[in-house]
DNA sequence: TGTACATCAGTGAACGCGCGTTCACTGATGTAC
DNA sequence: TGTACATCAGTGAACGCGCGTTCACTGATGTAC
């Protein structure tokens, strides 16, 4: 190893271990105070630096909180691929093993999820940069819909779609889920806004003093709306 | 009218218009800010108020997110039910006329959505004050249940659901929806977090460059959810 | 009906606080010759 | 290998700002007799 790649090396890896102390952090802010309070000095101060060092790392406290958008999304997005890639079985069980997987991400990271999938936050516009971070994620129930298309455990039924949103799953299958029928795609997608519709009631606590085993009811929802999706 | 209740009813009369100027007034600045971000200084420089006046009307500054929390529970509320008790034919017709309801709603008021259904304030916990007007809300969809258990257009089909599901559920029909079969209580739950799964990804964007005809796409789901609902 | 008193809405100054961001600086680490 | 220079991380002070809340006050409106 020469001089000038370890010396260059060390600078790097210094760097890019305090830049992921800092959103490290910053995701402990995030629980505590949610996206919109988040602060650089908190964060700093947090850190052990004098506030100013902060901007060494991240030029603003948007470019923070994108940083930490993305990496919610990819953190999420290799969750759910890891636990799609080590199901077996038919669609239906392996669809069921995605939402556990999602849940379970949602529930050791709220903070993450509020980020991403809350309401958002007021003044902050997403930057381009956090697009593809989430399309990974949409992706993954999407592959499975090919997968079940393909394999033949999802099939489309006779419904009649309007013209409209024909259209508008006909694009989402061209950029993204190549040979699935349209009333495979609106079920899919289905059975994916009512998963993140029930986690979201549950994290947000709109659930409280009706469920108590939120494990089993979570599990028997979308049990069924599996059963419902390969139906 | 004697002297003494019209001078009453004058001073009451001014202080309920105030109060709810003042309201009107944060609710704008919801939109811009966010609950996180809602100050009291500067809705009482949009009442056209010296910021500590408010404080004749509201104790803290939250206190009138509390406020601004359970209007728009009532409000919502209230839609909801107007719309079902308009709503003509069976059950899944007027389950249907429900999501439109609640998703008109949400649009034409996306930042009391967020407030009540986006990621909780954080440092801000609802009081129980809040409660009856969220029960309220999901008193609708409950009553439109039983109505339709009672009409026989909807009934329990053989399901197996583990025991503490069913517990949770059994403890949820003997508050809110008496003669509700376990099985119909969670299929009425699963059309309802779908509805609210949706109506959160279209207002947070996460159906951005993916949907374009909100209305018709939320429209055909909600049908084949209505439909799966009836079964 | 008229008067003395109590209630109430709104004022304006002040409290102590934390925020994002800029800037000139110091000293350590890396690079070129 | 040794030296001169460039890059970079981190410091500390300062900027201008807005926040929630308290408090003593004024003047108008309502109440009791």
């Amino acid at each position: 190893m020469s001089t000038t790649t370890t010396a260059g090396g060390v600078r790097a890896r210094a760097r890019a271990a305090i830049t992921s102390e800092i959103k490290q952090a910053a995701r402990r802010q995030l629980a505590e105070v949610g996206a919109a309070g988040l602060s650089l000095r908190a964060v700093a101060r947090d850190v052990g630096m004098v506030s100013s060092a902060v901007y060494r790392y991240f030029p603003s406290r948007d470019d923070l909180l994108t940083a930490l958008i993305i990496d919610a999304y990819e953190d999420l997005g290799v969750a759910a691929a890891l636990a799609v890639a080590s199901a077996r079985g038919d669609l239906g069980h392996r669809w069921l093993v995605l939402a556990r997987a999602v849940r379970s991400w949602a529930t050791e990271h709220p903070q993450d999820y509020a980020l991403v999938y809350g309401s958002p936050v007021p003044g902050y516009h997403a930057p381009e940069d956090t697009v593809p971070a989430a399309v990974g994620v949409s992706m993954v129930p999407l592959r499975l819909l090919e997968e079940g298309v393909t394999s033949g455990d999802i099939s489309a039924r006779p419904t009649s779609i309007p013209r409209t949103v024909r259209r508008d799953l006909a694009r989402l299958r061209d950029q993204a889920a190549p040979g699935v029928p349209d009333d495979v795609l609106s079920r899919g997608l289905a059975a994916w806004t009512e998963m993140f519709g029930l986690i979201s009631f549950e994290l947000f606590g709109h659930l409280h003093q009706v469920i108590e085993d939120y494990d089993a009811f979570f599990d028997h929802q979308m049990r069924q709306a599996a059963a419902a999706l390969i139906g």
